[in-house]
DNA sequence: ATGACGGTTCTTAACCGA
């Protein structure tokens, strides 16, 4: 069987559902990640999207910031949610694919939204960078209740770091620009090699091109400025690599009515 | 290029995002 499974940092779920069920409808991913579903966990909009197909959804929300959430059209057990890295805040969920669904039983989905980091990168006088490389400690270090194991397990998400100097419009200008910094590339590289997970959207689009996730608001014409950077990150453990089909970017996202900031990236995995 | 935007709430101002 193939399963496709996107990522999106939606900005807002609520705000966010005539695009989700868009991107559903266009996409048809079976499992869809949300990040910055900025809703507490009783105002979820569930109904809305099990309309969609999505019957089994787990969600670790907070009121007005933050929130992750994984819909499903597979049954999920074994959730693990809460608090990932201090501050309290929704930023991790994990489900494990059930039993009873063949050859997908048993894929462990993690869906992060890693700290955006504020405006100064430097750890010592920006509690905010200094919560964002705790947060990426944390996940190099894997805490054994959160079954971050590099075994049948994807990992994605808004991790908020784009590590690559094709993955930001201009290398040079964003060097001392949270996202783009060397000191959170760096991290980043090291919750890689710890779990010897794969980028799984640069296996299938060369690391020499230019790719992106993200456009700021504040651009005025965001698809000619093309001032992107690639903050949404699909990881596969080694084992699954072979499994791994298309990767689609959905830059058009982007340009629909009342869009994210952030725009949808699907991965294919035959399993 | 630290913002010209667009979310949120203790809303009509302040805070946050990246």
């Amino acid at each position: 069987m193939t399963l496709t499974i996107a990522s999106w940092n939606i900005n807002s779920v609520r705000l966010r559902m005539p695009i989700v069920k868009r991107f559903a409808e266009t996409a048809r991913p079976d499992i869809l990640c949300l990040q910055e579903t900025k809703v507490r966990d009783e105002d979820f909009p569930f109904s809305d999207l099990r309309e969609l197909g999505y019957d089994h959804i787990e969600i670790s929300g907070q009121k007005g910031y933050h929130g992750v959430a994984i819909l499903s059209r597979l049954p999920l057990e074994e959730v693990t949610r809460g608090p990932f890295c201090r501050e309290g805040h929704a930023r991790h969920i994990s489900a494990r694919i059930g039993a009873g669904t063949g050859a997908a039983a048993g894929l462990r989905i993690h869906n992060f939204y890693v700290p955006a980091g504020g405006d100064e990168p430097d750890p010592a006088v920006n509690p905010k960078f200094d919560h964002k490389l705790d947060f990426l400690d944390a996940m190099t270090r894997g805490p054994a209740e959160r079954h971050l194991v590099p075994e049948r397990a994807v990992v994605v998400g808004d991790l908020n770091i784009a590590p690559l100097e094709t993955d930001v419009w201009s290398h040079k200008a964003l060097l001392k620009v949270v996202s783009h910094t060397p000191v959170e590339v760096e991290a980043f590289a090291r919750v890689r090699a710890a779990g010897g997970w794969v980028d799984a959207m640069r296996e299938r689009i060369p690391p020499a091109e230019k790719l992106y996730t993200w456009w700021s608001y504040r651009s005025p014409d965001w698809s000619a400025a093309d001032k992107g950077r690639r903050l949404d990150h699909v990881w596969l453990s080694p084992d699954l690599l072979d499994g791994l089909g298309a990767i689609r970017v959905f830059r058009e996202a982007r340009g629909w009515d009342k869009p994210s900031d952030h725009v949808p990236v699907t991965a294919e995995l035959r399993l």
